[in-house]
DNA sequence: AAATACGCTTGATATAGGTCAACTCAAGGT
DNA sequence: ACCTTGAGTTGACCTATATCAAGCGTATTT
């Protein structure tokens, strides 16, 4: 039996409105319980993102790889936190980003298609749709400016007061590609701050 | 006389869906235009963004100001864009931007509350934001890997082929601000590209 | 028309952060 | 228990990009 008391909770949280029986039933229908084990992949690159994952437990990076080999961490997620590439679950393209479970991770997940149908038949879910919309563009705006006009020591410190668990979820060699820095240069900043 | 013309094609345009009578006249009524000469501000850091602007004619940019007094360009803005620092529109916090006229602006201007109005009542507007949402979710994915995985020639590159419109309409230094480098640096790297 | 300011370029130099390599320590697999 | 793998640290060195400074040409102001 999965557990649809959390995306429950979240829905009714984030849209403050109350989810009736027949809306949780239809959620209840259409979100499938999906398991991963650490390292496994929830999206493979050049694959077209077919599902959004309802982060129940778990945690996972979004990262791309570019020509040299290298990886570059674009998000990081954790509970109730929402799990796709956008662009490649709207567009149905091919995506160009890689998510893997970096825990063992349980998802409730969905199509396109069927969100479309929540948004249209469930008032919670489409006002919560309407929210999670507003935060994403101000955490976007928020994160973009940081990474333009901060230094490498600027956006840690800025990690640490906006996403302070973020420290105890993720190595610190993650942590350092989410903020675009190489393992060292993390380390080396945090030496230096602990002084 | 206004051009709200402008506004009510993008709004058919994006949605898919077309304007009523009324509705028109519900957007003729609750959007102010604004004309701002170049160099005027649209919102000073500090100030509260009351309004979102819908751009009919012009250019703008969104930019900090660092402690060194060095600015940051977040965001270029042209016909057909919406103009607004919106974690303050949305939240009515105080803003750390400024928004201020590249060349002579016109714009047509609304209230947060007046846009929800718009939202409930508009089914047109509403199918707009709900587009606009999701290009926005994908610009920002793919402006935030840009800036986090790509050099500086690749982010110039990656402007050129996404914004080629761009290069026209504003001076380089403002494309150089906006991509995160210094005039210099920009130069150099459109003088090798060249040969 | 002169004066001024500003955008762009170019050269010389500085620096934040990356890369490479070696070492340690803890964790997982067999 | 042993071996291997991977995260984190530290040092030496390197490179992309910033900074500073000067000069040129073209708008803009008076």
């Amino acid at each position: 039996m999965a557990n649809f008391e959390a995306l429950f909770n979240y829905i009714q949280e984030i849209s403050g409105k109350q989810l009736s029986d027949d809306d949780k039933h239809l959620l209840t229908v259409h979100f499938k319980p999906k398991k991963l084990r650490k390292r496994q992949y929830f999206l493979q690159e050049g694959d077209v993102c077919k599902y959004i994952g309802f982060i129940v437990k778990g945690s996972a990076r979004t990262f791309t790889v570019d020509e040299k080999g290298h990886e570059h961490i674009l998000k990081l997620s954790l509970e109730n936190w929402w799990l796709a590439d956008f662009e490649s679950f709207y567009l149905l393209t091919p995506s160009r980003f890689n998510i893997e479970a970096l825990e063992d991770l349980e998802v409730l997940q969905s199509t396109n298609a069927q969100i479309e149908e929540f948004l249209k038949q469930i008032p919670a879910f489409s006002a919560m749709a309407n929210v999670i919309s507003q935060n994403y563009t101000i955490a976007n705006q928020n994160r973009m400016q940081a990474a333009m006009s901060f230094t490498a020591e600027e956006r840690y410190e800025d990690l640490i007061s906006n996403y302070p668990h973020f420290l105890q979820r993720f190595p610190q060699n993650m942590l350092a590609s989410y903020l675009g820095l190489s393992p060292e240069t993390l380390s080396r900043i945090r030496k230096n701050s602990f002084k």
